[in-house]
DNA sequence: TATGAATGAGGATTCATTCAT
DNA sequence: AATGAATGAATCCTCATTCAT
């Protein structure tokens, strides 16, 4: 059954149903058979647009940290002052979509798969690289430059270990609304003890 | 050239000898020869001593469970306050011994593998269970059974994502004694926000 | 864009394009879709006018086997001794058209291929025939019926040595003028050893 | 059943399991799984002892070319005379051994994958040089240096037209016999028109 | 206790062929 | 007449596991 324009559906098709694979019986027991078979699709289509497996399980992660990036874009395009902004990076890590089940277990097993795969580390690597930016910035509107990297750092890995706790827990140990609190608290608590630095382009405006 | 008394001292071999493939060529390249190999030991033992490959990780990673319950117990047999048993706490985690960059990669790669594998799955759940536990009990002795359970978990959390960052990053992006500081500041700050409160058998001490 | 008239075109370069895969990437890596995509052509369109892969690979080597016979026909009609003639079957051989690097090339794959090929196998047979009954015509004009039989295969064997050292050494170690050359000298030694028959419709031109 | 001191037996056993499988079912059909099942071997042992299937290809080639070497080495050690080592590299060529139906079929279907494989290519080039070295050096204390040289550049062409002849056509067309008759021809109608040389060290004997 | 040769099931990958458009 | 997406059988290769020694 070719038809044409059917590219970017049966890509999507594969991502998706190797995130369910990876879910359902791990990353092992995760072969090509079983998610061509689970999207419904002959194994040999695998190949044809992802070229080999690892080119299906880095295409799988660049899509999920391209959906990270645009709940994360879209949030912070509605978000006017630092701390709107700092709430739309929370708000878009643990969103429905990015936080689901599923997509967290992809996650961490493929950061169980990093060590040793260049590529892998690599986009890890941008990725944390992303988050601590997108966090440093409307922090350096708050707080000192060290501290707000401070912060960032900090955070970052909190959210990572969040998403372990979540994988691994299943969501009855932490849903993902516990987990947001979580990072919040981490958030509040770090701010309550750093000191506010006033920044000339906030004291005009008090000033006036 | 069989010889007797060889179990404890073979086992041991293969074990550490998985820790460094693990490290060395990632998870999914770790094959029974390999760690054979490496431990300069025939593949055929591995299944005389552990009687299959999950024999073999299972072990491996009781054998790191292990390694971090006797550094703790060392630590806590010295420890006479609530402050003290949380730092023991922390250092078990970060020591030296636990927390080697080989050592390291292999429980984010375990982590990786956990789904799906009951075995595994299991002993994150009571690692992580002990962990809280250890972490709960000091610090009921200085804050309520809520903010207790509380920062038990929150810092448990840190310290995986912690892990995790270090091994993905390499030593380069967060070497031991960073990630030790920054659990550190994360109970701190913790604490200094947490209202204290005066146990019964503490109130005797200071008022005498 | 369905055009009419097109078959003999596509037919020409699907072939055309075979020999050429065959002699850029060696006959096990020539595949369909190679051979469709140097063609520039749907590889749809190999099945519709081959049939399948075998068609395909025959076809070519009909291709290869009628382009001889061409240029074979073209000098024969222009011979009138049998000297001539013979001239005219080795000029036909080794001509630019036919001996070119990657028909050579395609010649000795198809020759690996022959084994275990009931059709591959046949057309070698009739070439092989054809070619030694070219050159066992002339030559009875000049020598006894079983020397013109031995010299025609001995040559006919030559020359399949002459195709086998060009394809595999390259145009570097035997370029076709020498293969040419090296193949006249064969039958020039050839018949000087061997006693010339006076043939009666040659005496009666001779005598006169 | 696992042995030891296997290891050149098994080879042995795969190697010629290959050269009877081309022999039977044709380079394209002599699969891994076809040549292990014919020598009576789990296929996984092919990994093991030629690494992969380019592996077992050229050990069999190589194999080919060291039994041909063979032969000669112990025909040339009883050679006196440029004469006799001269019958001696054509009964080598042509041996029971070196020459068998299933063995040329082998060096046919290798001729036509050498192209684009570099180490078959390179293999094909020594075992050449070889064969003419071989022919050459005797030559040389007959005939002059070029005429040596010549000589052993068409003989060596017109075996490699006679293995390729007794391949396709069968032993029917062409049998070892044959074959080794028409070189002996070859060379011998080559000398009668070569101007022989007189050797200093040979003059030096024969005027003693 | 120890070896490592041998097995064979399983997985990734290739590719000739088909077929809806 | 032409496309090229899709199929799925076939092949190579890996690797956990077994077992004779």
């Amino acid at each position: 059954m070719p038809k044409v324009g059917m590219e970017p559906i049966r890509k999507r098709q594969l991502i998706l149903a190797t995130v369910e694979a990876i879910h359902a019986v791990g990353f092992n027991r995760t072969t090509v058979n079983q998610v061509a078979r689970r999207a419904g699709i002959s194994p040999g289509l695998v190949a044809h647009y992802f070229r080999d497996k690892p080119g299906l399980l880095a295409a799988t992660m660049r899509h999920l940290a391209e959906e990270l990036r645009e709940e994360l874009a879209r949030r912070l395009a509605a978000a006017r002052t630092p701390e709107e902004r700092l709430r739309a990076v929370l708000d878009a890590n643990f969103s429905d979509r990015s936080f689901s089940p599923a997509k967290v277990s992809a996650w961490v097993a493929f950061w169980g798969q990093a060590h040793g795969d260049p590529q892998l580390t690599r986009m890890q690597r941008v990725l944390r690289q992303r988050l601590k930016s997108n966090l440093a910035y409307p922090l350096r509107a708050l707080v000192g430059h060290e501290d707000a990297r401070r912060i960032a750092t900090g955070l970052s890995v909190f959210i990572d270990g969040l998403s372990l706790r979540s994988a691994l827990g299943g969501e009855a140990e932490l849903d993902r609304q516990s987990a947001r609190a979580m990072a919040q608290d981490y958030l509040d608590k770090q701010l309550a003890q750093t000191p506010r630095v006033q920044r000339e382009h906030h004291s005009d405006v008090e000033t006036a």
